[in-house]
RNA sequence: GCUGACAUAGCUCAGUUGGCUAGAGCAGUUGAUUUGUAAUCAACAGGCCCGGGGUUCAAAUCCUCGUGUCAGCACCA
């Protein structure tokens, strides 16, 4: 197989570029390997440009890049495009392959290239940007375009790619310009990867916990209550509930108090806080008696009163406070997205109060606290440290001193992590938990603020070792980082089939006839002292149908329960992957569910 | 918030260029059946066609303003 390009000293070049500057290096092949397929997307997307010129000769481009999920270009058109096009779009992208056009290159100065798309602010805007004094331009058949490269030698060697998404997006990314319709598409070397990609698309929009949380009856969204505001129906607020045990224990054993702050503050604490000035846009104010108060968007506020409450001696430190926070932040509409975004939500939240010498420690046992949690759903993960970002509070020396505690006790651990630069807390930097689900996608949870900000705000003081007053830390830290997103993720992860410990019912019981409901309901009593709940599908329907809706409810294990069950004092076990079938006597039966659902600790 | 699309029974969806009493499957209720591992049969009930305003002899259908949902952007746990 020919080359397609060329890679030198970790730069990839067209092949005209390489023949140009008499570059010899090491030859891309047309695979599926990173380098391959960006130059593959990124002529494809030239491709798509193409199509949409030759269909809407008006169109103007913008840029066309590659990204993670494939690549899109940009671009601005009088006519209406709907994704119904996609497929007519598609279809001249074929046409165009089909006539193998070259994809041919040469280059202008910037004066004459400005000249040349005097007409197009779009291709201007784009060469704003551009500091060189010569852009190239790339060209197949009639069309040209403005372009940094690489590219494939020929349009002959795009085959298989396909459309995915018809959406609108802000003209360099920025809000206050103007719109532009994107368009984004997937390609591969070949057939059966595209084919795979397609099928792992479908397989997330079958784990989409939207559609599984409706129907599993997990939780519901309503017009009239408003949106984002989730309401938690009983299977999911009993899967809740098992959470909430569960982290409970966890966090007692690692020496948090449970606390609870109010929902609502008066608005002068919010500007003593500094989220009035700084977060006031995405709060809930209500005036009463003329007074003005604030619903808590964080439940730092009602922590830091907690600790208010007595005086603090350094031998009391750290000192830490837990609470399933409920918050309320006004999200802007389209922001919303099921369990993951939502304006009421609640937070695993707590707050350490610490000196400056046990920062490190208390980082290191609240990333200890994360990896229990997130072996014990599989779940791979990663932390990105994030820095001061633009809108911030508190002097720049106390700032660099918190970036580089938690850099440090990432270092002193061997800790992996990655840098997200000006991505912080306006209070402080913050460590960041990306989870990586079942599937390979990327999703943020938990997060370890670093704060001197909120303790200087509030004078908290503790008592040193020579009794003088002294400054404590705070940390504010989140494991799951909300129920809500966390049991989203945790729906598409587990596609609705949550492990015993988790599961809103732990067996479903299946009685054959009549006369076994009364078998099914001591069964039931004696697992509910066991701490499992079960749910006795007795309706008058046949036993098939019965055990066909139970399936459904993804319920871990079905026991069915006639005659011979009873009379041997036993159960008949439907496992729920594998549809095998065996039979435990009640006593084993009762020790399985046990152990199964006490294995977990975090 | 922005761009675009969408909103019909509890759920999933039909409903022609505006025209008769708005349909189906599932779920629900009732009756028959009492079932041994993924849908027994029958009958019944269920709708301010998202909400307000308008156009028209006539609106689920057209226009308009809201509300909500979806995709993407921008923002975030």
């Amino acid at each position: 197989m020919s080359a397609i390009a060329i890679k030198y000293n970790d730069e990839i070049l067209d092949l005209v570029t390489a023949e140009e500057r008499g570059i010899e290096g090491e030859e891309i092949i047309l695979d599926n390997s990173p380098e391959s397929l960006d130059v593959l997307r990124h002529s494809t997307a030239h491709l798509m440009a193409q199509a949409i010129k030759s269909l809407y000769p008006d169109a103007k481009f913008y840029v066309g890049p590659t990204v993670k999920e494939g690549f899109y270009y940009d671009f601005k058109t009088e006519s209406e495009i709907g994704s119904g096009d996609l497929k007519k779009i598609e279809k001249q992208m074929l046409s165009f392959a089909k006539k193998k056009y070259k994809i041919e290159k040469y280059s202008l100065s910037m004066d004459d290239a400005k000249e040349k798309f005097k007409d197009d602010h779009l291709k201007l805007s784009v060469m704003e940007r551009i500091k060189d004094n010569t852009v190239s331009i790339y060209k197949q058949g009639e069309f040209e375009d403005l372009c940094r490269g690489p590219h494939l030698p020929s349009i002959g060697l795009i085959r298989y790619f396909k459309l995915t998404k018809l959406a609108g997006a802000y003209l360099g990314g920025d809000s206050k310009n103007e719109m532009l319709t994107r368009i984004y598409g997937i390609a591969f070397a070949d057939k059966e990867s595209l084919k795979d990609h397609m099928t792992m698309l479908a397989e997330a929009e079958k784990r989409d916990h939207r559609k599984i949380g409706g129907e599993m009856k997990l939780f519901t969204f309503r017009e009239e209550v408003g949106a984002g505001f989730p309401i938690w129906l009983p299977a999911g607020a009993r899967l809740r509930a098992r959470f909430e045990s569960l982290l409970y224990k966890a966090h007692r054993k690692r020496g948090y108090q449970p606390v609870r702050g109010p929902e609502m503050l008066r608005a002068d604490l919010w500007k003593t806080s500094g989220h009035y000035q700084n977060y006031g846009e995405n709060m809930y104010f209500t005036q009463i008696d003329d007074v003005e108060f604030g619903v808590k968007p964080m439940n730092c506020v009602g922590h830091i009163k907690v600790y208010e409450d007595e005086l603090h001696s350094y031998r009391d430190l750290p000192i830490k406070y837990f609470e399933y926070g409920v918050v309320h932040r006004h999200e802007f509409t389209g922001a919303l997205h099921g369990l993951f975004r939502v304006r009421e939500f609640t937070q695993d939240d707590a707050h350490i109060f610490c000196t400056v010498d046990q920062i490190e420690e208390q980082i290191i046992e609240v990333v200890d606290f994360v990896d229990k949690l997130m072996t014990t759903f599989d779940f791979k993960y990663k932390m990105m440290i994030s820095t001061k970002p633009e809108k911030a509070v508190g002097d720049a020396e106390v700032w660099e001193k918190s970036e580089a505690a938690l850099i440090n006790a990432m270092e002193a651990n061997n800790l992996d992590y990655d840098i997200d630069e000006g991505g912080g807390a306006f209070y402080g930097p913050k460590i960041d938990i990306k989870i990586l689900d079942a599937i390979g996608r990327e999703w943020q949870c938990g997060t370890i603020q670093l704060d001197n900000n909120l303790p200087e705000r509030f004078k908290l003081e503790y008592n040193g070792e020579d009794n003088e007053k002294m400054q404590p830390v705070m940390i504010h830290r989140a494991i799951l980082g909300s129920f809500e997103r966390f049991i989203g993720i945790l729906t598409e992860h587990y596609a609705g089939e949550f492990p015993m410990f988790i599961a809103p019912t732990q067996v479903a019981i299946v009685p054959v006839a009549e006369v076994h409901k009364d078998y099914a309901k001591q069964l039931s009593d004696k697992l509910i002292d066991i701490n499992a709940d079960s749910e006795i599908y007795a309706k008058n329907d046949s036993l098939n149908k019965r055990i066909r809706i139970a399936e459904k409810t993804r319920v871990p294990m079905i026991v069915v329960i006639g005659d011979e069950e009873i009379e041997n004092k036993t159960v008949a076990i439907r496992d729920r992957r594998t549809r095998e079938q065996y039979t435990l006597s009640e006593e084993k039966f009762l020790q399985l569910i046990q152990t199964k659902i006490n294995e977990v600790n975090f």
